[in-house]
DNA sequence: GATGAATGAGTATTCATTCAT
DNA sequence: TATGAATGAATACTCATTCAT
């Protein structure tokens, strides 16, 4: 129930102005105000506005890329791994609003910030195509690494869409059930995938 | 073989500018000086910077609604239109590789510009509801408003991860090549959502 | 009833906007635009926007400048002159109300269109010392200068305050009747004067 | 002895400034320059150009204002007392030149500044009009309106006009000398303008 | 840790003026 | 005469960053 610290209250601002108006468009001085601190502890705490947005992308990488090796690792069948797979990242988008944001807005701009992106979907990548090899090909329309970006750009787009389709979407896309609704159609699209893909050879 | 006159060239080097980097981090200076032309000019020519973004967002809403529109509008069965469709959209984003940044960068922005976007894909969403209102159910997992986004992430995030994907993708995802590729695989998801399909009732 | 010349057009547009605004607050623009005339026309007609300013100056002092000589000329005895003079200064200002807000703002401002004030003014004081020589002393608080200034200054700041006094003033000072009223005040006030000059020696 | 801080040199830079040219003709680059101090500074300290004019002005209406009330307030006669009120208003432009260019500046230009001009101008009208109301009518030549227009003009009128007079008048006319043959000339001015009132009814 | 002040480069935009047609 | 385009300097204002206290 206590006040955060100052670097806490920091990051947290400089989140939800990233994540909402994006690099460019924010000022230290909005996310000093926002967190109520004096501008200059920005600098104290962080160095620069580079490296305090460094900082919060690396948190998302690092948790993003650690709730998705978890689901990987487990034991069981390619189907239910993938599906488990889908589950956390649906779960981990659904709990982190500003990501979606920020990762799309980074692959979309300039080359500023474009190498921990790279890294963190290059591996991402990795793993996918690597759980999918005895069962897709790696070349080719049912290539694993289409279904990769057909399978990321199907649950990411959804939350980062949402607020501009709110208006003839017909309901809340990002209530509970929505989002629900959403995992049901992400659901079938793996298994669409699955059934669509053909042994390599 | 003439050079372009200025409103043309001060057009040409937004579109590079803005697709690129962004409304935020590009400056009137930076306009000016890759179009080889004085700062004063924009001004002059466009009335300011928003102004001028708001031609070049213009001309990409127009151009794209006509494209899909004429795709839309054959006479032909809801499958036959749809993979119309699906190649009218590919089409024109690959002829127009600004277009996706632009549009990825906006969605995932502030309130700035939602206005204009808002009102394009509300039309496009509305087209493909419309057209599969036969096949597809007004709600749940399986209603052709889940189909539309993960339809239409799927073409458009292809071409904004390709440059973050490259070094790991084998081969270059933007060659002529690799669209052909990727043309195939969503073609063969439009057929695979019309298999998942259920009539509504 | 034919549409004046361009050069007209422009004096005029300019005569409006440097009355009310100033010179500094009024760009070349503006007055092409509520002259209806291309920006180029003012300077192809005009030199600069300081000659034009210079002009429309001109202007005023010269008539300004004719009517009080019509009015001192007169073959009166001086208290009858001093009555004419007064009038002719009512009428000029109430007949151009633009020009004693120019002269208040130039009298108040800079330098830079000082000199011809300067000329302006002192050869209306010296007219006025002049015809005062045999009544007023040239020196000491009932000298013709003091009276000069109160004169003058009772004249021009009822029409240059009576904007900023007509929410308190009750009625409109600068209707027919406003001036009816403060041109007897005026002439009430050149008697009082008259009284209270002691002859020279 | 020590150096002022560095927003009493911005006012003390902008009063000059503002006073001599005028809110159009001066730009935050030469009140920066002349107060010595980085441009951005004025910003910081004081927001923007517009809150530094206004506080500038505020602060002139606030003394000006105060200054006049202890004149009123004193428990003398009618003559007295205007007597002492013309004194104060005498006092206190002659300690502040900038001032009356200020104000007449404003009264004779646009409307961007005018509504606190007219705050203080009214109140400073309607004090004098209720300290005359026993001895003028409130309407005609001889109203106390009417006199507190002549009366004001013909004290911030010498102060205006003096730099333009200068030439011709012979001595100069703001040094105490020139200030305290004013000073007798207006205590006359307040004599007539007494005489020659008219109970109302 | 925290603060208010300071800085120099940068922002979008407007200016008076010129010029080719 | 008239016009649309062009220019370079100036405008108010914001930026990320530094520093003394």
């Amino acid at each position: 129930m206590t006040e955060p610290d100052t670097p806490t209250r920091i990051l947290a601002a400089a989140d939800e102005l990233f994540g909402e108006i994006g690099y460019d468009g924010v000022s230290v001085r909005d996310i000093a105000e926002r967190a109520g601190v004096n501008k200059a502890l920005v600098f104290y705490h962080f160095g620069s506005k580079d490296e305090l947005f460094a900082r919060i992308l690396d948190r998302y990488y690092t948790e993003h890329q650690r709730a998705l090796e978890r689901a990987f690792e487990a034991d069981l069948p390619v189907r239910e791994r993938l599906h488990r797979v889908m589950d956390a990242y649906i779960d981990y988008i659904s709990e982190n609003r500003h990501y979606p944001r920020l990762v799309q807005r980074l692959v979309a701009g300039s080359g500023a910030h474009m190498a921990p992106i790279k890294d963190n979907l290059g591996a991402l990548f990795q793993s996918t195509v690597e759980a999918l090899e005895d069962i897709a090909p790696t070349a080719g329309p049912y290539s694993a690494r289409h279904f990769f970006v057909t399978f990321s750009g199907a649950v990411i787009n959804y939350f980062t869409y949402a607020p501009v389709l709110a208006p003839v979407w017909g309901g809340d896309p990002l209530s509970d059930e929505g989002i629900d609704e959403r995992r049901a159609h992400l659901h079938w699209l793996v298994d669409a995938m699955l059934g669509g893909m053909r042994p390599p050879g």
